[in-house]
DNA sequence: GGAACTCGCCAC
DNA sequence: AAACGTGGCGAGTTCC
């Protein structure tokens, strides 16, 4: 593995007075409710075994077991599903893996539409919740409690990692897997769970970067969005109304299928698939009336085929226009860096954050790009963690830091000393760190959320700070 | 019986 | 110039 080390001194004082942060938090660590970790183990197992009891009398099971001239086929082995659909069945896979096996992920099985593998891909979630998530809680508590490591020599960007347990890929988006994984872990007795996150700080990091004017203003001006205009640039929408059926999810779609995979450096062609899937299935290429999410009085295939998008190939050529005005005209000075950036590597090796480190190796075009933009912006979580954990202590705070996502802190609160701290992080994330690196030229600005005292980490809702105080 | 690998999937 | 960046981990599989 190749082993990073930080180039300046400021850089290396980083890491020491990090580790030692992160140290403390991992010593603290969090409470984890043994007997619910037990006791949901145990019911996702009957559902695991009622649901491959159920598999067992389909009639895909049988033909499965029959190709195997009498063995038991495995139903946790994609290797032996893969055999028995592409090499038996002779289905078509609509994508390989990257050794030319056809694939068997999600996307893939849905795209065969055969009722019985919905049900292998339940098993499939409630496995991972159960083996990964809680067992892999169960095996790492001690006395009650688990105490994740974060690491700050993995990561080639200079990120962090976490592991055993890992605290930085708990479930979160998925409703059932949140709440079933989150319900475990739980504040120290008498305390509450705090987690105060840096709102879009890698864009705001990549903007003290390249400073593109455009960049500047949607940061800076509070009336501005660029998701928002995104939205309505990709799907042609004269107007947009939060409060129209449908424009929520597209500005949500144009944020993640276009924004931000273009500022990793994904090209038009990924991003227009990724924008039409909401669409329905398109037997012929083409789309019909009536399909993809409702909007507004009919939906968004009646809306795009006015707009005379009659397919995805015209649709991705229309993407592939606007990802060329997105960098060459919205944030052409953003693209100048990047160009700046590779050609600076390419003569020297290596690539500099603001933050003091270097990034060398070998490494492509998005490496370059997007390392340094990435390891920066945790280092505003790092440099406000360090100075958070000294301060609570100095302040003799009962509140304790507990752990870290990137972006984001967890801390351990006491109720009695919320408010304080609610003000301790706003002060140490929006203006001490900015005071100590001059080259954050934006504003940064922090989004909180607190649980109830006793309250486990699922039931996190947003922290609004008490004006009366 | 363990190391190394593949695949899939969780987070930011 | 290249075609989505960084991690961890479980189960299955292959190799020694």
């Amino acid at each position: 593995m190749y082993q990073p080390h930080p180039q300046s001194k400021a850089a290396y004082k980083l890491l020491h007075d990090g580790v030692l942060a992160l140290g403390r938090a991992e010593q603290r660590g969090i409470r984890l409710d043994l007997k619910y970790c037990h006791a949901e183990t145990e019911r996702l197992t009957r559902e695991i075994k009622a649901l491959e009891q159920a598999f067992h009398h389909t009639k895909f099971y049988r033909h499965w077991f029959k190709t195997l001239g009498g063995r038991t086929p495995n139903i946790n082995s994609n290797a032996q599903l893969g055999n028995f659909l592409y090499k038996r069945k002779k289905l078509k896979p609509i994508k390989t893996t990257v050794t030319g096996q056809g694939s068997t992920d999600e996307e893939a099985l849905l795209q065969l539409n055969i009722p019985e593998l919905n049900d292998l891909l339940r098993l499939r979630g409630l496995k991972k919740i159960r083996d990964t998530y809680l067992k892999g809680f169960l095996k790492e508590q001690v006395g009650g409690r688990v105490h994740p490591n974060f690491n700050l020599h993995i990561a080639r960007t200079y990120r962090s990692s976490s592991d055993r347990p890992n605290f930085q890929n708990i479930p979160k988006r998925d409703e059932e897997a949140k709440r079933i994984c989150r319900q475990a872990l739980f504040p120290s007795k008498g305390y509450q769970l705090m987690a105060v996150d840096y709102s879009g700080i890698e864009v705001c990091v990549s903007a003290c970067y390249h400073q593109d004017p455009t960049m500047m203003k949607y940061i800076k001006d509070p009336k501005s969005d660029m998701h928002r205009d995104m939205a309505q640039q990709v799907y042609e929408l004269k107007t947009y109304d939060p409060s129209i059926t449908g424009h929520k999810v597209l500005r949500s779609a144009a944020k993640n299928g276009f924004v931000f995979p273009q500022f990793y450096g994904d090209y038009y062609r990924n991003c227009a698939i990724s924008m039409a899937c909401n669409w329905g299935k398109l037997p012929d290429g083409r789309w019909k009336p009536g399909q993809g999410i409702p909007l507004g009085d009919g939906s968004l295939s009646d809306h795009l085929l006015g707009q005379g998008h009659k397919s995805l190939e015209q649709f991705a050529d229309h993407v592939q226009r606007i990802e060329k005005d997105f960098w060459g005209r919205r944030f052409r000075v953003y693209a100048r860096w990047k160009e700046k950036t590779w050609e600076q590597y390419q003569r020297t090796g290596y690539v500099e954050l603001l933050t003091g480190f270097r990034c060398g190796g070998l490494m492509a075009y998005n490496d370059v790009t997007n390392y340094p933009i990435q390891g920066a912006a945790f280092h505003c979580l790092l440099k406000a963690f360090v100075l958070a954990d000294r301060e609570l202590r100095a302040r003799k705070f009962k509140t304790r830091l507990i752990g870290q996502i990137h972006d984001e802190m967890i801390l351990d609160v006491w109720p009695p000393e919320l408010d304080e701290v609610g003000e301790l992080l706003l002060d140490v994330m929006t203006q001490q760190v900015p005071e100590e690196w001059p080259w954050i030229v934006v504003p940064l600005t922090v989004d909180m959320e607190v649980s109830p005292v006793d309250g486990s980490w699922q039931e996190m809702g947003s922290y609004v700070r008490d004006a009366r105080k």
